[in-house]
DNA sequence: TGCCGATGAACAAACGATTGCGCTAGCCTA
DNA sequence: TAGGCTAGCGCAATCGTTTGTTCATCGGCA
């Protein structure tokens, strides 16, 4: 019921004109309970308070209170989709409880996400959400150490050591390289992840599964690292198709990397999906607007990210280290990628979950 | 030169284990110029410093130095590709700097935005971006008589008022109309973004002012209200293609719309560009990829971000005012969705700029 | 009248860092 | 030997809140 203020007010500056102490306007400010006060000082305070719009220091508040109500989310890039989504998952479920959300892009490199980690820390924001960890990453161990909540997303460092949220990564490998050797192609390649990335390292140990499971061999010149980005994929992508034995059909460990290897295709005058047939994964939206729609693995981007952030919250409220981990089983959908004028079904129910 | 720590350590204790006052640690930890100190002291407290890995509490500096290194950027929704691309461009500024960047997503509510500035207030952010903002918007008078440094993108709210970074829409909007007009179009459907926001009423009189320099009458019933979303595109194209006599061509306020109208062309059959070329704005990535690719005015999304940062830290660190306006030149990129086989040709030179 | 218990609000100590200023030696100089 | 200068630190206030504790006042009751 006021204008904004011009200068921030403070507690003092209150204290003074409505002649209590400080101390009283924070209790009425905070409806401390079990507070004992006068109805006519109560009423003056908050007319006072309407009337200035206070709002609290909060950088003094969170001195006090050892609490920022800051989140910080790190991921390698947020123009890819699949962290934008991830983030607006974040701060979907992270922004109800009053909390703002940092974004820290590290573009893949170790060091910057090493210095970003330690920036937050310094900062001392409530929880770190990291999407861009390595195995064996010694970020991640600095993160264990220090008494802060932090949740792993996407990628994990070591298995079974951090709270994480992410999908089955070894059955989404496996399940997009079944349904390409399901419509007969013997020879598939894989554009792979990098092998020190549990994504990278999972979805091609996936890759191979499903030619075991299959009978069939899975030749070793059909897998090229390809890194993450379109551009990346690019690359291995021509590298791939220009082998003397090119493979019919590959999996690419994102969709990124597919639509990379989509445009490589374009490029080469092979037609998709009767000359090579591609399986991404994640189902960016992207993925169901390009064209051919691409066939790619579902998982469920803005969960990751509030299922993350809720856990993160209960850590900080509850102060437990609260070790919990959520893997989402991903789901085949179909496209044109694959096979020809597949309908781009409405997917069935939602995808299942597991918690440990 | 060590393991970084597990519980955060203070000043206090250091100086407790150097046998020295805090402020002296201080003052060390701070390469303090003009310190006159022991050169045994300084490096049992440098050894001492490196032994813990000492970071400041930023908060308490906050508080001390009235100084969260700190900006936030506000806008509808990151997984607009605009808009992440904007972020990264604030980022890419601010991080150099030391600075950290929290991120709102509005869905372009105003009581969102409202509650979100009410919010980064409180929480005393060095600099607020504001990219979702109305025509008479009152967040932004609120904005305005903060003593907070904020600058205004993409979007302003009051010509002339507000610090501001972006692009020329009455001259795109022209520019992209006078494009369909040049191509014999005669009848050019406008998808329009609101009038309530500085875009949509700028790029709509552009397109109005194409019209008046060609000589050519505007049919009212061409122009369609279309939101920013792709969805909301596809619904004004549904119904500005039913239309008894309909457009061959349409500019769309922004690619997202554009996208959403192809996606609608093609549901209804129609050729894109013989029988419905179609204008889009801001020059995604995306719009380099779909098929046909989308005719765009290109606008440097990145440098929005990163000269509007820029602006920002100027201000702050010279604690002047700085009212500055920096509007860039939009450049037409022909592709497929005007002109058969346009070839994507690399743009010539970077946009001109003006600036106030 | 004297005591007690509420009641209403002030006091003051944190939270952790920064910084202008003051204080104590020691040394030099006159 | 007194006075002054300087190097080398310590002191203490400050930033704005929060919160356990204390203090004064007043009414009621014996």
């Amino acid at each position: 019921m006021s204008s904004a203020n011009e200068m921030p007010v403070t507690l003092k500056e209150l204290a003074a004109r409505a002649n209590v102490h400080p101390s009283t306007i924070s209790r009425v400010a905070n409806n401390d309970p079990g507070l004992r006060i006068a109805t006519a000082t109560r009423s003056r305070i908050e007319a006072l308070l309407r009337e200035t719009g206070y709002q609290p220091n909060g950088i003094a508040r969170g001195l006090k209170l050892r609490q920022t109500n800051v989140l910080a989310v790190v991921i390698p890039d947020v123009t890819n989709p699949f962290f934008a989504a991830l983030f607006r998952g974040v701060e979907d479920a992270a922004a109800p409880a009053g909390f703002n959300v940092l974004l820290c892009n590290t573009d893949g490199l170790p060091e910057r996400q090493r210095s970003h980690l330690q920036g937050l820390q310094a900062r001392r924001v409530d929880g770190v959400i990291l999407a861009s960890s390595f195995l064996k990453d010694p970020s991640v161990r600095d993160l264990r150490r220090q008494q802060r909540p932090y949740v792993l997303v996407n990628r994990f460092s070591d298995e079974g050591e951090d709270p994480f949220v992410g999908s089955d990564d070894l059955l989404g490998g496996q399940l997009a390289t079944a349904h390409l050797l399901d419509l007969g192609h013997v020879r598939v390649g894989h554009l792979a992840g990098k092998s020190t990335v549990s994504t990278g390292w999972l979805r091609r140990r996936g890759y191979l599964a499903a030619h075991t499971l299959a009978g069939l061999p899975a030749d070793p010149n059909l897998i090229v690292e390809a890194g993450y980005t379109e551009e990346s994929g690019a690359l291995a992508a021509r590298r791939l198709f220009s082998l003397a034995d090119p493979p019919t059909a590959v999996f690419a460990v994102t969709d990124m990397v597919a639509l990379g290897a989509a445009e490589v295709a374009r490029q080469m005058g092979l037609r998709i999906p009767q000359d090579i047939a591609i399986v991404g994964y994640n189902d960016i939206p992207l993925a169901g607007r390009v064209s051919p729609g691409l066939t790619t693995m579902h998982v469920p981007i803005h969960e990751f990210g509030s299922v993350a952030a809720r856990l993160l919250l209960e850590q900080i409220e509850s102060d437990e280290p609260a070790r919990r981990r959520v893997r989402f089983t991903p789901d085949l959908i179909v496209r044109e990628s694959t096979v020809l004028g597949a309908a781009s079904p409405a997917r069935a129910a939602r995808p299942m979950f597991s918690a440990e």
